[in-house]
DNA sequence: CGCGTTTGACCAGCGC
DNA sequence: GCGCTGGTCAAACGCG
């Protein structure tokens, strides 16, 4: 599937709206980097979308750097990065997402994803495709479009919290982090608690 | 046969 | 109250 050509290209960026309860939770544990299982590691000095160019790290590829930090959802039911784009939506927190240069829209992050919905929004020309996580129980969702200004970029935002370890036989390296008893690292699922704590997010 | 995708319909929130 | 918009449902369909 695509999963190989999933990270072999440049992640420009992540958002978003949870900046502060993400940056402060990340700041908290400064010492520890930021680990994604499914991705790769970002570095906490490189989170702050506001302060730094950041890192990351796609797995089974290099570091990749992006000139400018870019977050695109400032939790208002606006979007930031470049001209404002005002919408309609509701913000809900706890909402992650990234801004990716990838041909392919579904990239594998070691989870198993189920199309649900797909949608045609005003604010942009492209589709933007709705997907809930497979395992029962589970409710995290996710949802990818294409940018509106570079269409080779993706716009993945997932929401929600994991309750379950990545499906097996995907990848080591990503079992191995969350396999890990009491890691110093972080995981979505941290991040996410951390923002919808710190948000009173649903989740 | 099990699981994922497709697709139009339906629903809920918000603005006017 | 109505219509627009985004998000979700669910039945049919496709594929391994």
């Amino acid at each position: 599937m695509a999963a190989s050509l999933g990270f072999n290209s440049s992640h420009e960026a992540y958002y978003y709206q949870a900046a502060d309860p993400l940056v402060a939770a990340a700041a908290a544990h400064s010492a520890a980097p930021l680990s994604f299982p499914e991705l790769g590691a970002v570095r906490p000095s490189d989170y702050s979308p506001a302060l730094s160019p950041g890192y990351f790290a796609a797995a089974g590829s290099e570091m990749s750097s992006f000139p400018t930090s870019y977050y695109y959802y400032n939790g208002a039911g606006a979007y930031d990065g470049g001209a404002a784009r005002g919408v309609s939506g509701r913000a809900p927190a706890g909402r992650i997402g990234f801004r990716t240069r990838s041909e392919v829209e579904v990239m594998d992050d070691g989870f198993r994803w189920r199309k649900y919905g797909k949608k045609a929004v005003k604010s942009s020309p492209n589709l933007r495709n709705y997907y809930r996580c497979s395992v029962e129980g589970c409710g995290v969702k996710k949802r990818v479009e294409r940018d509106r200004d570079d269409p080779r970029y993706v716009i993945t935002s997932y929401d929600g919290v994991h309750n379950h370890p990545t499906p097996g036989s995907h990848g080591a390296s990503r079992e191995a982090a969350y396999s890990a008893p009491a890691p110093p690292t972080w995981t979505w699922s941290d991040l996410h608690a951390a923002a919808a704590h710190s948000s009173e997010s649903s989740y």
